[in-house]
DNA sequence: CCAAACTGATTGCATATTGCAAGTGGTTTA
DNA sequence: TAAACCACTTGCAATATGCAATCAGTTTGG
């Protein structure tokens, strides 16, 4: 096994569109950080088995130390518990937010997305960037420590949303 | 040599951005749609030489089939010239403008963006989605063959700033 | 108290993808 | 009519991915 181990920034050019792409471009990197966001998942164990698509422990360990070293991630050790480690969004990886929303609205317009898992897509559509902002107000409080933010949770919300969602499609079917 | 021949959707989830990244989640797709959009590259030829990343030609040849079996690009061969052949923007690949530039606007303010490539992503960012929707008409004219919108044109004005900053950053070195 | 389960990973191996350089068969230009 | 140009393709080496097993230490349950 031979894994990207350094996680240098390749630079290839300045551009922004290819600077975030040589640190997000791949079919990973923004799985782990969806899952973080919305799913809150915050654990390896977690983010390796709760996650739809079934990533493998050794690419989900490399991506991991890549974000953590880009700054979208920070891995804190949990001082409850010796082995556990804690993952969490920085504020860089809370502004991840919008491109998230515009690639899932992107993906819920043109591909054959499912009723329960688009439903998060379509009203993170809906409620635009008023609505991402909440959100990420919700996420610096729960990553980061910020002052709670007033009103109901959008996490809440959106969770709420698929389960009914979910819940709906397991009848039908 | 083995690539990515039928680029048929792998269908890990229904997840929208599982589904996006599966189409567009790998180091060089969004660099070619860039340069369609923003470079207005439309052959072959210019997307291989004309770009700052210099892909590859056969890396190239793939991603162009892939986008175009996924209906984010059209080929068409040019009627003048028998060898020729046009990739032009569907209207799935106009709607990736508000994903590239939030993916920009990312970039930009979190990663060592250079002045002159940056710039564009700093105005796409300043106009929000106001802008992005007149430059995303100005696309449809210029790739679907629909009316021309009235007023400036965005294309212009983006290339024009990042002229004038190419300009003045080759003059202070 | 101690075995079982759980923790964040790592390792070996097979396969798939990428990157580079050269080449293909044809068309257009000078 | 030769040189340049056109969209790719091919061969090969290097790199990345995916899978299954495993690791060493920690915590939990009986």
């Amino acid at each position: 096994m031979v894994v990207r181990q350094g996680s240098t920034l390749q630079l290839r050019s300045g551009c922004p569109i290819n600077l975030s792409l040589e640190v997000l471009g791949d079919r990973w990197s923004l799985i782990v950080v969806r899952d973080i966001i919305f799913g809150d998942r915050r654990h390896f164990r977690e983010l390796l088995t709760q996650s739809e698509e079934g990533i493998s422990s050794n690419i989900l360990a490399d991506r991991l130390r890549t974000l953590v070293d880009a700054g979208v991630l920070s891995r804190t050790d949990d001082p409850r518990h010796k082995q556990k480690v804690s993952y969490s969004l920085t504020e860089r990886g809370i502004q991840l937010v919008p491109v998230l929303a515009q690639l899932a609205g992107w993906g819920v317009r043109h591909l054959p997305v499912s009723d329960e898992l688009g439903i998060r897509a379509r009203i993170l559509d809906e409620g635009g960037p008023p609505l991402w902002s909440r959100f990420m107000d919700e996420l610096r409080w729960m990553h980061l420590g910020s002052p709670r933010p007033a009103g109901p949770s959008v996490f809440d919300d959106l969770q709420a949303a698929y389960l009914a969602a979910a819940a709906k499609s397991a009848r039908t079917r």
